[in-house]
DNA sequence: ATTCTTGCAAAGCCTTTGCAACTGC
DNA sequence: GCAGTTGCAAAGGCTTTGCAAGAAT
């Protein structure tokens, strides 16, 4: 965890409740959903799906690829997780309890690294409104290489034109 | 077009014959490559490889999918087009002679409203100098909902209510 | 009881890849 | 002629979906 958490008043569990109960066509609240909330929202992290399935075989939980992809679904809408298509891949990360930032990923060594500048949430919140647009969510990455990996890369180089 | 072309000094397939000359691995330059880099940059617009692969047909090229994908991830390399991953699906727009520019994205219509504003060059300036972090792209993406589609979707709430 | 969710396996979609024929240099 | 490219079709990786059985309200 980089940034400091936000202090939220419900834990995971009941927030997603409230969610699904709360739905123009209200939907159930499942126990491996909550098996599911409750792991995701142990540690602020970023995962993707395929992870996320190895990782609950490992924790001893039954829950099918298929309900996790659905889970995560609902999580999104329910503004709880933030996804990002990196690699034409979906990653997530918490969007409850963590505070709105934007990311640096490492090409080299696929680090993400995470970062807040008020300035960006003053440009869209300007830009939208010229467009009348209203944003939901956002994702700004930027691609490059790390400190380490530039070190490695550049002594790397060297060797290359021996 | 929505924004004002950046001048540049070579035609794209010459930039792109450039490119493919000067790597420490020289690579061929086909002409199967050159009509498709003269047919991607025949205009600005948002474009995805089976997309790509429909217009070639019906634009009379022959040029297989396998070539498609294998072209676009050179031009990439080659800094001439930008990837942008929405939806787990690549999509792809100039970089070379179109300036550096962020979008939002509409999730009702699927429009691409493009964006410019210097402050976002000034953040990542700031951040990747912090973090000793060199950036080779950027894709910064907010979702939400345009104005048109605010309105249609406004109206037809009406009537679901009913 | 009704309606939604789960799990399985199959299907889907986008993308990559192995290989033989071909082509630029 | 050598080394890289093309096209085809098959394989790959991630994600969605149809359906019968099971669970929540």
């Amino acid at each position: 965890m980089t940034l400091p958490a936000v202090p939220v008043s419900q834990p995971p569990v009941d927030k997603f409740q409230e969610f699904l109960a709360t739905r123009a066509r209200p939907q159930r609240y499942t126990g491996q959903q909550r098996d599911l909330v409750n792991h995701i929202f142990e540690k602020h992290h970023h995962f993707d799906a395929e992870g996320l399935v190895d990782d609950l075989k490992k924790a001893g939980l039954r829950i099918s690829r298929a309900t996790v992809y659905r889970t995560l679904s609902k999580l999104v809408e329910a503004g709880m997780l933030r996804r990002h298509d990196i690699d034409a891949r979906a990653y997530y990360e918490h969007d409850y309890g963590y505070p709105q930032h934007d990311h640096l990923i490492c090409e080299g060594c696929g680090r993400m690294i995470e970062f807040q500048d008020a300035r960006v949430d003053e440009v869209l919140e300007q830009i939208s409104r010229q467009h009348g647009f209203v944003i939901a969510s956002r994702s700004f990455l930027a691609r490059g290489t790390c400190l380490e990996c530039n070190r490695s890369r550049s002594s790397k180089r060297k060797l290359d034109l021996i």
